[in-house]
DNA sequence: GATTGACTTCCGCTCAGTGGAAGAAAGGTA
DNA sequence: TACCTTTCTTCCACTGAGCGGAAGTCAATC
C-alpha cells in the first residue's frame, strides 16, 4: 500500500548517501536500474532523488540516460584539503624533478593510505594506486612511515588486524612488521620491495607537523633499482622539510578533512 | 507551532545541497551558526543534517566544533572525469618538462573556463586560477580556444553577454573579440597578454575529440616573454595530439561529468 | 555568579516523501 | 509491421520522517 510499506527508519539523507556510495564503488556511468539494484532502493524513489541531484549538478546524465558523478561535485571537493595540496604540490613536483621517479604524498585514512598527490615518472613501474585511491598501510612505504611515526594506538590497532598479502613478498607477520616499523622509526625512512605489486619498490619519509606525522612522502621505482634506493633519501628529506615549512602555519586538522583524534 | 511554520515546499535534499553550497563559497571551516546564517536554515535542522553528513564523511568536524568538507567527499569526487585527468596528466607533465612553464588543461563549464589540471612552473607568474577554479573565457588563452573552436551557439551566446574586464588590457569588445576568435581558429592557437592578470601572458591550443573541442591546453608565462611565446607552439601541438590519441577511445560525455548538448 | 552566545536535545504536529502500480519510451526480435 | 521485453517516467493517497520552537547544556566573558 502506498506509503505504508516504506523503508521505515531510513532518512532521506541516508538514501542520497546510499546513491553516492554506489558511484564510489563503480567505474563508469550507471543506469537507473543498476543504481536501484546496488543501493537496494525502490526505483521511483531513486528516480526522484536523481532528478534533484542532477539539477544541482552533483550528478550528470549522459545522452544514453546513464548517470555519473557531476563536475560540480569535483569542483566542490577541490576545497577539501586544498591548503595541504596546494602547499605540497610544487614540492612533490620538485621531488620528481630531482629524482625522475614517480613521487607521491599520502595520508592515513582509517586503516589505509590515501594518496592525495602524485607526479608520474616516465619509467614503467607497475601502478598500484591512483590519486584518491587507497592501499593497505603495511604493503607500502608511505604506509609504513605513517604507522612507524604515528600514534601508538593506531599502530597497535593496525597490527592486531588480519594483514592482507597483495603479493608473496608482503610482510604480513605482525611481529616482524612491528620490528620493521621500529627500525624505520630509528632510520627515519621506510621501504618496500615487491610488497604491493611485483616489479615495484618504494621508499618514503614522514612529513611532520607539530610533532605528529601529517603525511608520508615517497618514491616508487622499478624493483631493479631497489638496492640503490637510499640515494634518494637526501632529496626526500629535503623536500619533506620544505613541505613541513610550507604547511607549518596551517592547523593540522584544517589541512585535511579528517578527524585526527578518536579511535575511528 | 511545532512543524507548522516549516519552510514549506523545501525538500530535504535541497537543504542538504544548500549546506554544501555554503561550503562551496567559503574558505575555511565554518561554525554551525555561520552555516545557518548563510543557508537561511533553522539551527536545529542544520544541526541534525550536519550530524548525518558528518557520520558519512561528507563533512568533518574539527576539535573547535567547526565543520569543513570531509575527505570522503574528495575521494568520491576523484571519480569524476577521472579518465580524462588520468589520461591527460602525464602529458601535461610532459608539456611542463618540455617548456619549463606552468602548463594547464581546462574545459568549458557554462560561460567559464574550469581548470582541471595544472603543473606549476618554477618561474614567478601571477596566479589567477587554481585546479578546480573558474575564470571568464575571454580573458584567458584556453578560454579563447574553447570559444574559437567550440560550437557556434556557445560563442554567440557568450559574446552577447556583458564581458568582464579583470584588467585594463582585457579584450572586452564583442566585435574585436569575435575577429580575434576567427583569427585564433585559422591559426590554431590563441594568446593573451596581461588580459587576466598583469604580468602574466598565455598561449593555448585546442584538444579535439571526435571533431569537437574537448578541452584547451595552455601555458602561462611572465609577460616579459610574450613576444617569443609562439616558440612553444610545437610542444603544445605535439602534446595536444598525444592527449587526443590517449582519450580517443573514451566517449566525450564520459570524459567529464558535463552535459555537452543543450544550451546549458 | 550572572550574562551572553553557541551548541544540543526534546517532542508532538504535519506535509514531504514514499513506493506500488500504471503508463510511456526505447530496444530488440521475428 | 506488429509484438514482446526492458527500462524509464508519472501518478497519487497514505503516513512517519523531518520539522523547528522552545527549553536545556556548556563555555567563555565580564
Amino acid at each position: 500500500m502506498a506509503g505504508g510499506g516504506r523503508d521505515a527508519g531510513r532518512s532521506v539523507t541516508s538514501k542520497v548517501l546510499a546513491i553516492l556510495e554506489v558511484f564510489e564503488k563503480s567505474r563508469g556511468p550507471l543506469s537507473l536500474t543498476e543504481i536501484c539494484g546496488q543501493s537496494g532502493l525502490p526505483m521511483s524513489t531513486v528516480h526522484r532523488l536523481m532528478g534533484e541531484l542532477t539539477d544541482w549538478g552533483l550528478l550528470s546524465r549522459g545522452a544514453n540516460g546513464r548517470y555519473q558523478l557531476g563536475i560540480r561535485l569535483w569542483e566542490l571537493a577541490q576545497n577539501t584539503g586544498r591548503q595541504l595540496r596546494e602547499a605540497a604540490r610544487p614540492h612533490v613536483q620538485d621531488l620528481f624533478s630531482l629524482t625522475g621517479e614517480t613521487a607521491q604524498l599520502a595520508v592515513r585514512e582509517g586503516h589505509e593510505v590515501l594518496y592525495i598527490e602524485r607526479i608520474y615518472g616516465t619509467k614503467r613501474v607497475p601502478r598500484a594506486s591512483r590519486v584518491g585511491g587507497r592501499l593497505p598501510m603495511h604493503a607500502t612505504a608511505v604506509g609504513k612511515v605513517l604507522l612507524a611515526f604515528g600514534e601508538d594506538w593506531v599502530r597497535t590497532a593496525y597490527l592486531n588486524r588480519e594483514l592482507e598479502r597483495p603479493t608473496a613478498f608482503t610482510h604480513a607477520n605482525a611481529g616482524l612488521l612491528a620490528a620493521e616499523l621500529d627500525r624505520a622509526r630509528e632510520q627515519g625512512y621506510a621501504t618496500t620491495v615487491d610488497e604491493m605489486r611485483l616489479g615495484a619498490c618504494s621508499i618514503a619519509v614522514p612529513v611532520l607537523h607539530t610533532g605528529r606525522v601529517g603525511a608520508g612522502l615517497g618514491l616508487v621505482l622499478p624493483s631493479a633499482q631497489a638496492p640503490g634506493m637510499t640515494r634518494h633519501l637526501a632529496a626526500l628529506r629535503g623536500v619533506s622539510a620544505k613541505i613541513e615549512r610550507a604547511t607549518a602555519h596551517i592547523p593540522l586538522e584544517t589541512l585535511l578533512g579528517v578527524h585526527l583524534s578518536g579511535h575511528d
